[in-house]
DNA sequence: CGGTTTTAAA
């Protein structure tokens, strides 16, 4: 029918113009309201018909136009909502604040409003429109309340939240999900479960959305009892179980290390997304499953989805954890052929190319990324930290605050952490001052493990334990440990005792810990207290982990333990061992048999040092290198004293590089088991 | 009438 007829019948021009939403279309019934000089009301219907069919610009011209009019209102809602959904609540916000006098906000518009403020994150503004809500006498309206609580809820004003939602005289579904999914999101998983307790108490059934945050709460307290309970009540009463559902299941059990459920969920959905294959990708690799995770991608790209970048971002989490820079740099090409690089993916790859050793990677791609954030910022200040650069750490943190960018409390623990690690005392304590006295960051536990270890380590004992005294709060484990671990390389044995029976007091479970309080006995040559504390970790089922190195040789991953001889060079290894050793004596070392906890004959003691992993991996990577080439030894524990000193001869003598980096992540040491990658 | 809540990842 020609679109003339219409003009007869407005209800059947409304009916149109909701329901058409292409554009030509609507220019021709544009065109024929104008000539007929069209009610307010029609004008309005095709502003909202415009914004709908995402003709922005359109529609808030004949808005505009319309605007006289009070009705008009509900095409202004509709451009609002447009921006908004058009991810751009800033925009929904500047046609909020712009409304025509005659343009009277009404329930939709405050709540669309709302919405956008907590898109943005703007509590301030959101604070004005809720009282302009309030005086427009939509105090109590469900709709305005609900979006204010998730303003609320979503940006860490959980008290503002519950006083919004005890005061609401009704609550629907929605109001319940907001409070579920904001209390999960401000941290307290329990008391969102106990939400949905309520709920149900109210007589409120719950759908998917609010079963949605109860598996995320579950998810949070670690307790799968209880999720694998709500995974259980969602098949009894034949809940909608959609993609979104299905995979928050999956990231549950993962994140929870119930990876063969994961994997069965995750095989019995009838669809999946790219989401569903990164939450098993991310879960397998935080289970110390790099390499089945890393399968995981590969089969992803064969199913035939295209990794987008939250893919690419737990992919590159598991290259970090196995060090495979090969797949980790044939991502980031990736990135630069098909996507953009955000700061999200930036910060993946370099945090990537910094647990693999590549400093020069993670330092070139930062160079040139534009519009850095904070986190960025952050990963590469630990990334210069982890390879020992405390004083390029310290020139990016100062170029940092150029920008205008704040540090955070993350900044700090980074920048501290890599003063520590440089020896860069002064240093340390004055930005340990400036963060809490200038940048008004109160200290937590791990800026005081680094301050602590700064102390520690450069043979301030003593200043290191008044600031352990002086803390406000009570001093964890951790702390002691750095105290204790300063005790035992500066031979305070005396404080040192003191520290390892009140660490032992405290029950640690960690192995590592035990070794240190152990080893510290040994050179007060307590042997009763050593056996003890021998017995202790095999009561608590922990046995000590054999120290073990990691090097990689043209693509080929050799691994060393101490006294292990089943390596085909042993006898050349050992023959550089012993040369080095003449060498370095040359040089002044002298071996620092306190580092060997067992009681022996020094002799042996000395001979025990230089048979440390890390000492064997570096011989056979000087026998197959030439000098100027850098060496990357991993080893799953801490390297020694002694090591740490021969380490700076070495490099000197052989005129190499010599990186030892921490390895606590690979799964390969687990047990005291080194397996060969099977990238190499 | 509509408008509110919606999975991973640094």
């Amino acid at each position: 029918m020609p679109l003339l007829f219409y003009l007869d019948d407005p209800r059947r021009l409304r009916g149109l113009l909701s329901s058409c939403a292409a554009p030509r279309t609507l220019a021709r019934l544009h065109a024929l309201l104008i000539v007929s000089s069209a009610s307010h009301q029609l004008l309005s219907s095709l502003a909202a018909a415009y914004a709908r069919a995402g003709d922005l610009v359109a529609a808030e011209s004949t808005a505009t136009a319309a605007a006289t009019a009070s009705s008009s209102i509900a095409a202004w809602n509709a451009i609002i909502a447009a921006h908004s959904r058009r991810g751009s609540p800033a925009a929904a916000l500047r046609v909020f604040r712009a409304l025509p006098p005659a343009a009277r906000p009404d329930s939709t518009t405050f709540t669309l409003a709302l919405s956008a403020c907590a898109r943005l994150g703007d509590l301030h503004a959101g604070e004005a429109i809720k009282d302009r809500a309030c005086e427009a006498g939509y105090k109590d309206d469900i709709f305005v309340c609900s979006s204010l609580l998730h303003l609320y809820a979503r940006w860490g004003a959980m008290g503002d939240a519950v006083k919004v939602f005890d005061r609401m005289p009704r609550r629907d579904r929605v109001t319940w999900s907001t409070m579920v999914a904001g209390l999960v999101s401000a941290g307290d998983p329990l008391e969102a479960i106990d939400m949905y307790r309520r709920m149900r108490e109210d007589g409120v059934e719950g759908d998917d959305v609010v079963m949605l945050g109860v598996i995320q709460a579950c998810s949070a307290t670690r307790d799968v009892r209880i999720g694998a309970s709500v995974h259980g009540h969602l098949l009894r009463h034949g809940m909608r179980m959609d993609v979104v559902t299905t995979t928050s299941l999956v990231d549950m059990y993962a994140k929870n290390g119930l990876l063969d459920v994961a994997h069965r969920v995750f095989g019995l959905m009838v669809h999946r997304n790219v989401v569903s294959w990164s939450v098993l990708i991310s879960g397998l690799s935080q289970n110390g499953h790099a390499d089945e995770a890393l399968h995981m991608f590969r089969k992803m790209q064969t199913s035939g989805l295209l990794p987008d970048s939250g893919a690419l971002v737990s992919a590159l989490l598991a290259c970090s954890d196995i060090g495979y820079v090969k797949l980790g740099r044939s991502i980031h090409c990736f990135i630069l052929r098909r996507l953009e690089f955000t700061c999200i993916l930036a910060t993946a790859v370099i945090d990537m190319y910094s647990k693999c050793g590549s400093l020069t990677s993670a330092q070139m791609l930062f160079n040139r990324i534009g519009g850095k954030d904070l986190i960025l910022w952050n990963a590469m200040i630990a990334c210069c930290g982890a390879h020992g650069r405390g004083q390029d750490a310290l020139t990016l943190f100062q170029e940092m605050n150029k920008t205008g960018i704040r540090p955070d409390h993350a900044t700090f623990a980074s920048l501290l952490s890599a003063l520590s690690h440089s020896g860069l005392v002064e240093e340390g304590k004055l930005w340990f001052h400036r963060m809490v006295n200038y940048f008004k960051i109160k200290p937590v536990e791990k800026h005081y493990v680094c301050l602590v270890d700064l102390l520690a380590r450069s043979g301030l004992v003593e200043e290191a334990n008044a600031i352990v005294k002086s803390m406000e709060a009570v001093p964890t484990v951790a702390i002691w440990v750095a105290l204790l671990s300063g005790c035992l390389n500066n031979k305070k044995l005396e404080l040192g005792e003191s520290i390892a029976d009140h660490v032992l007091q405290l029950q640690p479970d960690d192995v590592g810990v035990l070794a240190l309080v152990s080893n510290l006995y040994a050179a007060a040559k307590k042997w009763d207290k050593v056996s003890e504390v021998r017995k202790l970790m095999k009561d608590t089922g922990s046995k000590k982990v054999p120290g073990c190195s990691l090097i990689d040789i043209s693509r080929t991953r050799h691994t060393f333990m101490m006294e292990d001889q089943s390596h085909p060079q042993h006898h050349e290894i050992l023959k550089m061992v012993a040369k080095l050793d003449f060498e370095m004596r040359k040089m002044g070392y002298v071996p620092r048999t306190e580092f060997v906890y067992h009681d022996l004959e020094e002799e042996v003691k000395e001979q025990l040092l230089s048979y440390h992993s890390e000492r064997l991996a570096i011989a056979f990577g000087l026998l197959n290198t030439s000098p100027g080439t850098r060496l990357v030894i991993i080893k799953n524990l801490r390297v020694c004293g002694d090591c740490h000193d021969a380490i700076k001869y070495i490099s000197r003598i052989a005129e190499r590089e010599i990186v030892v980096r921490d390895a606590k992540r690979f799964h390969h040491f687990k047990d005291g088991a080194c397996s060969c990658g099977d990238y190499w």
